[in-house]
DNA sequence: TCAAAAGTGTTAAATGTACACCCATGG
DNA sequence: CCATGGGTGTACATTTAACACTTTTGA
């Protein structure tokens, strides 16, 4: 019906109904809070291709294991963060270009990780360094990453910026339990915009299962001490948590 | 850890640091409008496994060829619609359990595609027939979907139903002119609840880049004619087009 | 003239925004 | 007693939701 069964001597494998094998591979963004700083785990490749430059943490699928098991094991791998300390962690996308890796086919799967308090990184593997970078700085294009990986960081990084306008993942990044205030640095380093104190702490706990109070205080900083709050069961926000426009006059 | 690796002698090849290879495959929703009901194109399996068996359309990326290019290539065998009918088309997400094909380790990416108009399927190639059927059939349980399916199915459904409040994607189950009216019975098909006329109708014109007015009136139907309109440019809306909850009073 | 759909007006309620102001703590 | 951050109050603007109402067509 198609030219297609004329056109196509085409690969002998694929007519004989074999499809070609790829390698499969997943690559991690895991974010994290430094200082008021949105920044993401990078490692400094030590071998070929792309010796020498920074690169998200990843590594191949192994067979009969799945998808999200190989980014876990990726996660524990990297960052010594098991599946219980990992805040938050999904799929993200997945990239394919056939000239993605000069070597060979590769199809990455890229999972976004959210850690809270993410321990300083143990280079080890293929690594020569890993380092807890800024988002900024590696986007900026001043550090060009190996193969596709800014494209899969500037991915997660904008996934993460429209989840929390509709979703709780803001608070994988606190340690277990916070203050309003810090949840709200939270959205203030993401966003790169400053919020309303005032009315960010009433928004925050009108949103059902957004946050429960605990009957601690923060203590220690200077100022007022705080009420400390957990994450809640909430997984979306109704309503959403709006990224403020502010409006022309 | 499962029964598989016993049976294989583990691909020696990966204890040598070569990464195993997988075939890769993409899988298609492609979602449509018949008569106000959401429907999906279907295949019904003509080969092992699960034949008989309702199905996504979908196959194996070939050597070389790009995601993106499998799914668009696997669109067109299966509807005749080339890439410029078809209204969107987008990434989904990839499943890659190592069980969810018999026969062997299948990692699939799964793309959403949004085509007004679908023209009735032609069956060919592996598929012994192909349907547009009511999502609801299918994801009604009563006929069972091949491998996981309906879990991808169900993706795109949700996918397709969280971006028509954000994103301008109903108009792309729409003709290239269209009504406000017909717009509105396309969020009332895919939400599955009623909208009122008028407030939907200042909604769409308030939001910018959402649709552009044409000198033209659609004609024929009972009742007074109404305005067409074209997509405009917006790719995101701001403000979103609320999901309306009936508030508890 | 009636039914059906298009489109405009109107109003009460809910929500968002901006900012004044009091509270509790450490230096 | 002052700086710092925590938290509440409040007034105003904006948006939403509900629905009455007018317009324009085909039967």
């Amino acid at each position: 019906m198609t030219n297609k069964s004329a056109a196509q001597p085409r690969r002998r494998a694929s007519r004989a109904g074999l499809p070609p094998r790829m390698a499969v591979a997943v690559d991690l963004v895991i974010l994290t809070l430094r200082e008021d700083t949105l920044c993401a785990l990078a490692i400094e490749r030590g071998i070929a291709p792309f010796r020498g430059r920074w690169a998200l943490p990843g590594g191949f699928v192994r067979a009969g294991e799945s998808l999200e098991a190989a980014a876990l094991r990726e996660l524990e791998e990297e960052t010594g963060v098991d599946a219980a300390r990992a805040g938050h962690i999904e799929q993200l996308a997945t990239f394919g270009d056939p000239q993605r890796d000069p070597r060979e086919r590769v199809v990455s799967v890229a999972y976004l990780a959210i850690v809270p308090d993410l321990p300083e990184p143990r280079a080890g593997g293929d690594a020569r360094d890993a380092r807890v970078l800024p988002v900024a700085t590696l986007l900026s294009g001043k550090v060009p990453l190996a193969f596709d990986h800014a494209r899969i960081l500037d991915a997660g990084v904008e996934r993460a910026r429209a989840k929390l306008e509709y979703s709780s993942l803001a608070t994988h990044f606190c340690a277990e339990s916070f203050t309003i205030h810090a949840l709200r640095r939270v959205y203030e380093a993401v966003w790169g915009a400053p919020l309303d104190g005032p009315n960010f702490h009433r928004k925050v706990l009108n949103t059902p299962g957004f946050v429960v109070e605990t009957d601690q205080m923060s203590s220690g900083g200077s100022g007022r001490p705080a009420r400390l709050y957990r994450r809640g069961g909430a997984i979306q926000l109704q309503p959403p948590l709006l990224r403020a426009e502010p409006r022309a006059p």
